[in-house]
RNA sequence: GUCCCCAUAGUUCAAUGGAUAGAACGAGAGCCUUCUAAGUUCUAGAUGUAGGUUCGAUUCCUACUGGGGACACCA
């Protein structure tokens, strides 16, 4: 955002050095004593061979002559000063105020990408419940999808689902011997995925049910006609639960996978690798050896030659490579299969795929709870469903104690709203890389470091704003704003937290990392609530500083509505 | 045994190798005749251990300790 002066700061310090350093290496200092650039003077003291304070010193004097010289000119840096080996610029804090406010937040530019990207992400199990490791998933896929985009990528979202195997032959077991004819009214997803815990629970107190089970599941690969219904209208309502839940995330998907399709054109594949000598038979199994690569050896196919999760991911990525051809595709899966992931991106090379070194594991770690992990098995889990019906029961709840005028139906959209901004927020504001412990509590709490707390800030500053075109409708927009009334340590440290949006997103883009611009919509928002408590935007003596306030707030409301939208939250106008 | 992730306040999390390690929750004390108290102000409270690289390490490297996960026919 400042580019230009970091130039003619980089400029003045080659004319007095004859040492070029980096726009990186001016930064904003921690603290608005020191200005509003910094220049940490180590690398300069070393190839200059004088100590880092010297070196301060002197470009202070020589840079404030530069300055007097060309003082009659409209100067944007004030003046400099040197504590210790830093060098810190103060600019013209009202040219500053112009500068940051008056750039339209959403039509800033982002360096420049383009290409194509598949992501691939979700994959709940039909059959089982979806749960708040998914939700994990899906809420982290959404906002990575909407960054790449907004940094100009071309996005292809793929969603993958794994309908054979034998969790799903357990699900069937258990409804044909049980349950044959009985569904509930709604969330049939969700009841399945209740079967299938119990249906283990039955096979952990009867092994010999095992035999039954596998007896299905050969069944359901013979196709044989009965199996095969139950199938599909296992597989059916799980879609409808989770189309119904994508609907209320903001998931969407240019193409759904079954893995039922990859199975015999991953078959195929293993008999080209064993003819091309990068697989081999081993105990009746077809395995690929990687050993040279530091990697463990791996069966692609069993020896009773039914296919593996890797054989069908490799069909499928062969597919996906002819069909869209993506320049980089992108697997959002947790952490536990990075193994599988590292091996099957080496597999996809040496089958002679360019694509694969373009192949990329997101991985984030699992939602656990405070017993341990999640066990969809045990029962242990907490399904999305159940959460978000606690979440909404309690913002309604909240949402009517404040509101007794508004019509129901307001009251319900918005405490809809508010509810997936928690449950949203709560994921995505840790480090992918951090294991998240669930809590009820947390999860639920509308105070604090939350989703609800965004939105409610921004909400306030709709109200403001609200409040302000009913008393001054006349002057609705106003062009002449005098920045530098702006000059309370509150509004410049808005506006320095303002400044930094695009850098976020930069960075947020860059690593992967939607929970940076979470964290920086947090600051935004606290920086502006102490703002709020502090000075008044609607003071009748003042209408300059009035207009002046208002723009702030704005940008700030901007930059907030901005960010929960990357990160798939939608902004409430009042709550 | 090998590989991957993690270790910061009582708890949950922040901190492109830089200036005084920030928040939130919880605890204690304040602030609503004033633009929304789902807010805000104040108080108490932390970098696992031992080395190394560096002018400078929460950050990078090594070892150790502790936690989670993966490692030939599950996904």
């Amino acid at each position: 955002m400042l580019d230009e002066i970091k130039k003619q700061i980089i400029e003045f310090i080659r004319k007095a050095t004859e040492v070029e350093i980096s726009t990186d290496e001016l930064v904003i200092p921690p603290d608005d004593k020191f200005g509003n650039l910094s220049l940490a003077c180590f690398g300069l003291a070393k190839i200059l061979k004088q100590s880092p304070v010297e070196v301060a010193q002197k470009l202070v004097e020589a840079i404030s002559h530069e300055l007097s010289a060309t003082r009659d000119k409209r100067q944007v840096i004030s003046r400099a000063n040197a504590v210790g080996p830093y060098l810190n610029f103060f600019l013209d804090q009202s040219f500053l105020n112009k500068k940051i406010l008056e750039q339209d937040i959403e039509k800033t530019k982002l360096p420049k990408t383009k290409g194509k990207i598949m992501v691939e992400y979700s994959g709940p199990n039909p059959g089982k419940g979806f749960h708040i490791g998914h939700l994990r998933n899906t809420v982290l896929g959404i906002a990575l999808i909407n960054l790449l985009r907004r940094s100009g990528y071309k996005i292809i979202p793929v969603n993958y689902l794994n309908d054979t195997g034998t969790h799903i032959a357990k699900v069937i077991w258990i409804y044909q011997k049980y349950y044959a004819g009985k569904e509930p009214k709604a969330n049939r997803g969700e009841w399945l995925g209740w079967l299938y815990a119990e249906a283990e629970e039955k096979l952990q107190a009867n092994p010999e049910i095992k035999d039954e089970i596998s007896l299905i599941h050969k069944k359901l690969e013979a196709k044989e006609k009965l199996i095969i219904s139950i199938w599909k209208k296992i597989n059916q309502w799980s879609l409808a639960d989770f189309n119904k839940i994508y609907k209320q995330l903001g998931a969407k998907f240019k193409k759904i996978y079954w893995d039922r399709d990859y199975i015999n054109q991953g078959k195929k594949i293993v008999d080209e690798l064993l003819e091309k000598g990068i697989a081999m038979k081993s105990d009746g199994a077809v395995v690929v050896d990687l050993e040279k690569y530091n990697l463990p050896t791996l069966v692609v196919l069993k020896s009773d030659g039914t296919a593996l999760y890797i054989t069908k991911d490799i069909a499928m990525a062969k597919e996906r490579f002819k069909e869209y051809n993506p320049d980089k595709m992108i697997y959002v899966v947790g952490n536990e299969q990075s193994l599988h992931f590292r091996q099957l991106f080496k597999i996809l090379d040496l089958y002679g795929f360019n694509q694969a070194k373009n192949c990329y594991h997101l991985s984030y770690e699992l939602v656990r709870l405070k017993e341990g992990k999640m066990s969809s098995r045990a029962g242990k889990v907490i399904l999305y469903e159940d959460l978000f019906e606690q979440a909404l029961a309690k913002s309604l709840a909240e949402t009517e104690k404040r509101h007794l005028d508004w019509p129901k139906k307001k009251i319900a959209l918005t405490a809809e709203k508010i509810s997936l901004a928690a449950l949203k927020f709560d994921m995505l504001k840790h480090d992918t890389n951090q294991i998240i412990t669930f809590d009820f509590d947390e999860a639920l709490s509308f105070e604090g470091d939350t989703g609800p707390y965004l939105l409610y800030t921004y909400a306030r500053i709709q109200s403001i704003k609200r409040k302000l075109q009913t008393t001054k409708p006349q002057n609705k927009s106003k062009q002449n704003i005098d920045y530098s009334l702006l000059n309370s340590l509150e509004e410049k440290k808005l506006i320095k937290e303002i400044s930094r949006f695009n850098d976020v997103l930069i960075s947020a883009i860059e690593n992967y990392k939607p929970s940076l611009v979470a964290v920086y919509l947090l600051n935004l928002a606290q920086e502006l609530n102490t703002f709020y408590h502090k000075h008044k935007v609607i003071d009748g003596n003042n209408t300059e500083l009035t207009w002046a306030r208002l723009k702030l707030i704005d940008r700030v409301g901007q930059a907030l509505q901005n960010g929960l939208n990357l990160l798939g939250i939608k902004e409430l106008e009042q709550m």
